[in-house]
Order: C-alpha cells, then sequence, then structure tokens
DNA sequence: AGAGCTATCTAAACCGGTTTAAACAGTGCA
DNA sequence: TGCACTGTTTAAACCGGTTTAGATAGCTCT
C-alpha cells in the first residue's frame, strides 16, 4: 500500500500543517517559524519525501532539464571526440542542480530546425546549447523566434542574443604554425574543415594569417570535412602535388590520424619526410605511430562553463558575459620533425 | 497577449466543447460523433496547439523520456565510438513517438548507482537502457527495487527480470580467430577489456573456445581496460615476451590502434612481423596504416532495436521477448597477414 | 478595551492535461 | 405516456506541486 511514493500532501499531513507550509519550507521561504521549519523537514525526511519534479514543471514552468542538439550528418561529426567530455563536464553541473540533459541526434538540414522546433514546442528544456556554430547560424534566428534561450559555443560571426561561452582556437593553431616555422618548414599546407562552420574558418585564418606573418605562403589549403575519409583524399591530393609539402597541418586529429595513414601508405616516414599535426589532442593522438603533435583543449571545462553560463541565462539574468576558458595548446610529439631538405638533400 | 501557447481550454472554447472533449479527440477515443472530432481536430489545428508535455505527465504520471546511464570512468569507455551511433539509432525511434532521450554521464562506483536513483526518484524517465553489463550486475538488482523497466544490451548472465537485445559478438571473434589461424597463425595472443564486463570475457571465451578448436592455445591473455593507454602496455609486454606472438587479437578497435602504434615504435612491420586485429570497426580502423582488420556491428540498428523493446516494456507489455540482432562480421583489412615463419624465414 | 501591527499559517486557485461519473438528448418499445 | 437504452457530451475531480489572498493569533500602544 504505502508503496507508492509521498507526496507533499503525505508530508503535510504528518506534520500537521498545510501543504502551502510545506511548500514554503522546502523553499526556503520566509514566513514560517524556525520550528514549524524543522518540523516539516523532519516529516519529509522521514517519509523520504522529494518533491515530484512533474509537479513542479507544471506549476513554475520549468523543464528543469537543458538540451543539446548534436547534427548527426553522415560526413560530420559522427563520432567527435570532442562530445563525451563535453557533456560530462555539463553533467557535473547539472547533477548538482537537479536537472537533467536532453539530447537530441539529427540529421542536419530540415531534420535540425525540427529538431530545434521539437525541444521548444514540447517544452523539454529550459534552455539549448548551440554547438558547431556556423556561419550566419540559421539557428539562431530560429531560438530567438522559439524563445528558447540558449548560449553558443564560441562566438557567432553575426549578432547574436545569446551568450557565448569561448575557448580560443586561434594560439593553438598558431602555435602549430610556429612550431613549424621554427623546425625550418616553408612548404606548408593546410587540411581544413568545411567552410560553413565558424571554428574551421577560424582554424584556416589563424593558419594563414601565422604564416603570413612568417613570410610564408601555404603551398595548398584544401577543404575537407572533418572525417576521416575526407582526410584521406585531401592528404592524397596534396602527397601528389608537383612541389608537395613538407608539413600538413590538419583541423582536428581524425584527419590528422587518416592523413597519417595515407602518408604511409604512400611510402613516406613522418616525420622524416613529411610532418603532420592534428588538432584536438583525442585519445588515440598519443597512441599513434609516430605520435601526433596536436592541440589541446578542455572540453571538460567547456562543457561546465557552458553549463553554467546558459544556467544564468535560464535563471533570468539579463546580460549574461560572455565566458572565456583558456585557451587550447600545442602539444608537441614525434609527428612534426625538421623538413627533410635540411637533414638530407632533397631529391629534386 | 496571445504570444502565450494555447492550451487545451483554449481549444474547447473555440470549438465550442469541454476539455474533456478535446482530450478524447486528440486521443481518438471513442464515444464522440465524428462531427465533434472533426471540429475540434480543425480548431486544435487553427489555434497550432499541442498538449503541453508537462500537463500529460502530471496527469498520466509519464516522463515520455528514456534515460540512458554512461558510466564515464577515466579508464574506460571515455569515447566509445558505440554510443553516437548506438544514441542516434534510439533516437530515431523516439523522436517519431515524442519522446526524449536523457543521457547521463557519471563515474563509476556509487556515482552511478545514485545516478539511476536520481532518474528514478526524480521520475525523468519510463524506462532505462543497461549498457555495458557486467558480471552479476548490480544495476538490475536495483533498477528491480526501484521499479525502473528496462533493457539490458545483450544477455546478462544473472537471472534478469528485463528483455535483452542481443548483438552477438562471439561469431565475429571467432572469425577473426579462424581468419588467423587459416593464414598460418599458431602463436595468437589475446588483449582483452575488464573481465567484470560480460561483452569482455564473451570476447576473450570465444576467442579461446575457438583457438581450441583449431588445436591451439594462445601464446599469453593480456587483460586491459579497452582504452588506447591500455592497449599501448599490454602490447608491450606480448612483444617483449620470449616467445612473441605473430598475431595479437584484441577486445576492441582502439586497444587495437594503439597497439599498432606500439608495434610500429617498436621497430616492427604489420602485417609482416605481426598481425593485428581489433573490434568495432570504428572510423580510423579503416584508414590508420595498415588498415585494421576487425569486426563490424550496427550499433544504429542495436539502438533502434533497443529503443523499440524499451519502449514495449514502457507500454506495459508483460514477456517482451528478446530482440535479437545480426551478428557482427569480420571486415578484413591489411594488419593482418601471414605469420613471418612462412613468408620469410624466422629469426630464430 | 479596542485599534493596529506583525508574525505565522491556511485555504483555495492555478499550472494543463486525463479520466470518471453523471447529465442529457434522442430513439425504440411496451 | 413512461421506461429503458444507446450515443454523445460535460462537469468536476485528480495528478503534485506553487503562489496569492486572507484568516488567525498574539502583541503593543493609546
Amino acid at each position: 500500500m504505502s508503496k507508492q511514493r509521498p507526496t507533499i500532501a503525505d508530508v503535510a499531513h504528518r506534520a500537521g500543517v498545510s501543504k502551502g507550509a510545506v511548500s514554503f519550507a522546502l523553499n526556503g521561504r520566509p514566513g514560517l517559524a524556525q520550528a514549524t521549519v524543522d518540523k516539516i523537514l523532519a516529516a519529509a525526511d522521514e517519509l523520504g519525501w522529494r518533491p515530484s519534479n512533474r509537479g513542479r514543471s507544471l506549476s513554475v514552468s520549468k523543464a528543469f532539464a537543458l538540451g543539446l542538439v548534436i547534427t548527426r550528418d553522415p560526413a560530420v561529426l559522427s563520432s567527435d571526440p570532442f562530445f563525451p567530455a563535453f557533456i560530462a563536464g555539463v553533467e557535473s553541473v547539472l547533477s548538482s542542480r537537479g536537472q537533467a540533459l536532453v539530447l537530441q541526434v539529427v540529421m542536419a538540414g530540415e531534420e535540425e530546425e525540427a529538431g530545434y522546433r521539437r525541444l521548444a514546442q514540447d517544452a523539454r528544456v529550459d534552455g539549448v546549447f548551440l554547438s558547431d556554430l556556423r556561419h550566419d547560424d540559421p539557428r539562431i534566428p530560429l531560438l530567438e523566434e522559439l524563445g528558447l534561450p540558449a548560449v553558443t559555443l564560441n562566438r557567432p560571426d553575426g549578432t547574436s542574443p545569446f551568450p557565448a561561452v569561448i575557448l580560443d582556437d586561434r594560439p593553438g593553431t598558431a602555435a602549430v604554425v610556429e612550431h613549424l616555422v621554427e623546425l625550418g618548414h616553408t612548404r606548408i599546407a593546410h587540411v581544413g574543415g568545411p567552410p560553413a562552420f565558424v571554428h574551421a574558418t577560424a582554424r584556416s585564418t589563424a593558419l594563414l594569417s601565422t604564416l603570413a606573418a612568417a613570410g610564408l605562403e601555404p603551398v595548398a589549403v584544401e577543404t575537407s570535412d572533418f572525417t576521416a575519409a575526407g582526410g584521406i583524399e585531401a592528404t592524397r591530393r596534396l602527397l601528389t602535388l608537383p612541389q608537395p609539402p613538407t608539413a600538413i597541418v590538419y583541423a582536428n586529429d581524425r584527419m590528422a590520424i587518416a592523413g597519417l595513414g595515407a602518408a604511409q601508405a604512400a611510402g613516406l616516414t613522418v616525420p622524416d619526410d613529411l610532418s603532420i599535426a592534428g588538432f584536438d589532442d583525442s585519445e588515440l593522438a598519443e597512441y599513434v605511430h609516430p605520435g601526433l603533435t596536436t592541440v589541446r583543449a578542455d572540453p571538460f571545462a567547456f562543457g561546465e562553463a557552458a553549463a553554467r553560463t546558459l544556467n544564468l541565462v535560464v535563471d533570468g539574468a539579463t546580460d549574461v558575459p560572455d565566458a572565456e576558458l583558456p585557451p587550447a595548446q600545442l602539444v608537441v610529439r614525434r609527428s612534426t620533425g625538421a623538413p627533410p631538405s635540411l637533414g638530407s638533400p632533397s631529391p629534386a
């Protein structure tokens, strides 16, 4: 019989007070005698009562949940090493506040918009994380229209009513280029991500401007799609150039590791014949052979900061400031070294 | 003013009927004249009304959401290629039913139990997916006690009140071993996952019994933790054996790719000196050099089947049958080949 | 003693649905 | 004409909280 969850009425009855009093006690509202509060909390404790999320949700019109929509395009993002750690960081903030994370995986295109609409219409979440920003991202006006609070992961290029949580990729990218230049490379190529993404072009332009600052021009800039398959393709194109690069900087580790495989399959030795650098410091980066020089960010901290910032917005704070995280750092491993022309006579 | 969401009362008023009638019409309950139903649905349509999840949740005591708890131990599971695809499969079923997926990432140990308790106490979900089963998994009695419906991903070893969704790893594992034996290998080693996991031991025992059926014994069986770092460690131990193996079968791709790196770092050529096989067919498997021979499952279909099965339980069906998926398949790539003793004289 | 406070607490409305019991209208039948 | 019956619809209770307006009690002050 008493297998049912106790409700606020049970607690009220047991403590000999009204439902309202219990609610006041629970939420620390003033206007109750301390003795009464103690009595109520004791009763709640004895009954093991925890307020029902559903009741609360209905009466205060909040979901006590945040949403993350991951756009799973066959070509993009399918197994990004970023998300698990990011989500763990988000979770570490949510769990202490009794919030939940609602995850939605959708295809790109129309389905994506539908995904956000559903989240908003069903009032499933109080706010969303906007990841993988695109230029003139259509989701920003969409969320504005839907009235759904959000934070953007990094800064969008257009105007945005939402605070941004920023982890600057550019210093790390610049550091990679400087590292290669110091090693003596002058023929550097780049494999970037889809230019529709803000972070893809941010990395690419950081690379180009760092090269320019060193008085260099890239041998070639390939546009790829962040996947291993794309990395292979781009690498093959670069290696068959009349004047192939002595170093390739990839916009993420997956493309870099695939590129490493492609280079080795083509008979090259890394880093003697070709230096390779990635971005992300994914788990495998350290363990492939040779270890991949890359750029390390802290997606867990990113998740924490994003959750905290989004909660400020959700809680109704106005003018929430952007949150800035320490920028990503260069991690030098064995996949980068001096260019072949310095170590041994060039075969031309 | 009219910026607010319409409620069922608005629809009722517009259609000139009672709230109850609208509810009946919406849910296709009998007892309403067809003309009335049409009138109600038209009114709902004009107002763009969608029933509030919160109201429904409260009155029918359902969350319209399913939960997935991922145990994120530093050592295990951190960036498993399985989950993104699995979640996408789950989502494809949930979205059509208007359900949401609540994701929880917790550390192993006590926090894990707390995670499930929270999900149950907060009544955030109607059921959960139980992944990465362990032997005598404590979560099964826990969920039973909590009264939270579940499905297990693969079959637990103890008794379980929950249906299982099964994707048999063993045929694929056996196929790997047979493939190596056919190539002529007799000195085969294994790097398994933590024996606490049901799927880890399932793969290991399948390997051992297939070897035995071929009249062979493993050179060595290393127990590792599914991480790249662990794969490196185990590989180093195997390679420094007095009689090192000519082939290593890993329980997942991450360990295998790391092992590949370790072997190459040790100066070995794969597959000439050492054959390597993984499990999962993760994205990079195809693109590392040499391409990794591995076993491919279909986590998307797994997710679909799991979601469908869990929904049967949640909807109150009794005696839900287990769902069985096509077993994982061997994918042969370049990382496996004839053992060195056959191709060239052994250096002993 | 009565008015005016303040501190404490309660009753009741409300959030937006579902569901049950009862009301109502119309029909067939004795 | 009255009764039973079917088909249709509604009013009201209910889910479990929060919140507002108002009741009550105790106290001070004149």
